[in-house]
DNA sequence: TTTATTTGTTAGGCTAGTCTAACTTTTTAA
DNA sequence: TTAAAAAGTTAGACTAGCCTAACAAATAAA
């Protein structure tokens, strides 16, 4: 396929995608923190591949030939986490890092085994869903915790951010992925929100957490 | 540490210093498979990061500190093609070319994990010792299959040739590590042997089977 | 609707890793 | 012990991926 460079460029504007349909260069150029010439280089190399559409001044587009390329390695990375949590027993705050290599393995059976081995999970340690080998997935419409009205009985399904940091703020409120929550009030003045979950009777979420969990209204 | 180009050199360097103490630039660049001006640049690199000792027109020879580099390569590749035969389910004919690319991961953590998990194995599937943390193995002496005399009853421990070819040779033939094979004749024409075991109760392998056999005799 | 700011491009240069062609040293064989 | 062969080196060039400095185009502000 592509070097681990190329490979990296496509992730980026994959992710990119998800917030506006076209992509300047110069989010491209921060997201991979490069220069904006060496972006400029590269979206050349990748529009000559046939990844992305470009052309000069105009913003950029992955092809659908370039977005499945990219869900290839998504799904690489999300199975690799998957299966560092679920059958090698790392924590879900120590995978990240891990898959961000791993994802770049091209044995295409590896991938192929590990997910026949989890009997082919849907999503990955963080609630991200896991494409198939054509790039498919289902995209359930999960609410975040912070637009869910007061007295509502909600169950986390995946988060907004992965990072380490935020992992283990989790694991130190004892909130995972199924952790059933019932909201209480909520602070008019900065959008706390007060909860009661298996760990907790009572305590209190900063709109900066409740913004970052994805729950579904049960 | 190093780029994966470099430790695909340090890994051919260790392997090169199992047949002979020094080292030629050319052979070297055979087992790499690039040009000798090639490796010639190269050499003068891993000199400068203290790998390889490397005088002008001098033959090669591996430091303390790149033989330890080495190791530490030869060991993810081990540990993890015996985490792809016990712990993924795949044949040990199938297991070298992951392991190309999984030796070159950063992460040391995924591969403590994989040797926790799977007990501290001492060899990979092939038989080959896995070098600890400080690049230490024990290296049993076995005899080739070829120089047991006959009648005697010996085990298979290890292979000398890992290459897909030999394994599946293995596979159809039932040979496998631990098999208790007896020899009877050894044909001196062209030196192949008689021998039974599980599978057969008499059959014949080839010198070039029987040279390729590490065996303990028991 | 000019001017200022942001965005994108070009030119030129650097390292890592590779090559071929040509040359020099060392080794081997006459 | 000289001539041929092999091994090693140098010079110059190429791609991938990156940079800074300088400039051009597009967009936003005045
Ligand atoms: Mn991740
Ligand atoms: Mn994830
Ligand atoms: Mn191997
Ligand atoms: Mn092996």
């Amino acid at each position: 396929m592509a070097t681990i460079t190329k490979e990296n460029y496509l992730k980026a504007l994959y992710f990119l995608h998800q917030k506006s349909d076209a992509i300047s260069l110069t989010d491209l150029g921060k997201t991979m923190e490069v220069s904006k010439p060496t972006v400029n280089d590269m979206v050349k190399k990748l529009h000559d591949r046939g990844w992305i559409k470009y052309e000069k001044y105009k913003p950029l587009k992955l092809t659908d030939k370039g977005r499945k390329a990219a869900m290839q390695i998504v799904r690489k990375h999300r199975l690799s986490e998957m299966f560092l949590v679920q059958v090698m027993g790392f924590g879900w705050e120590e995978v990240h890092d891990i898959a961000e290599e791993l994802e770049h393995i091209k044995a295409d059976k590896l991938f192929d085994r590990m997910d026949e081995l989890m009997g082919f999970p849907s999503v990955d340690p963080h609630g991200s869903p896991i494409p198939d080998k054509n790039g498919n997935y289902n995209k359930p419409n999960y609410k975040l915790l912070s637009q869910v009205p007061e007295n509502s009985k909600v169950v986390v399904r995946a988060l907004r951010d992965s990072s380490t940091e935020f992992l283990l703020y989790l694991n130190k409120k004892g909130l995972q992925l199924g952790t059933e929550i019932v909201t209480h009030q909520i602070e008019p003045f900065d959008k706390s929100i007060t909860v009661s979950y298996a760990s907790y009777s009572e305590t209190t979420l900063s709109s900066s957490v409740s913004n970052r969990l994805l729950v579904e209204v049960v």
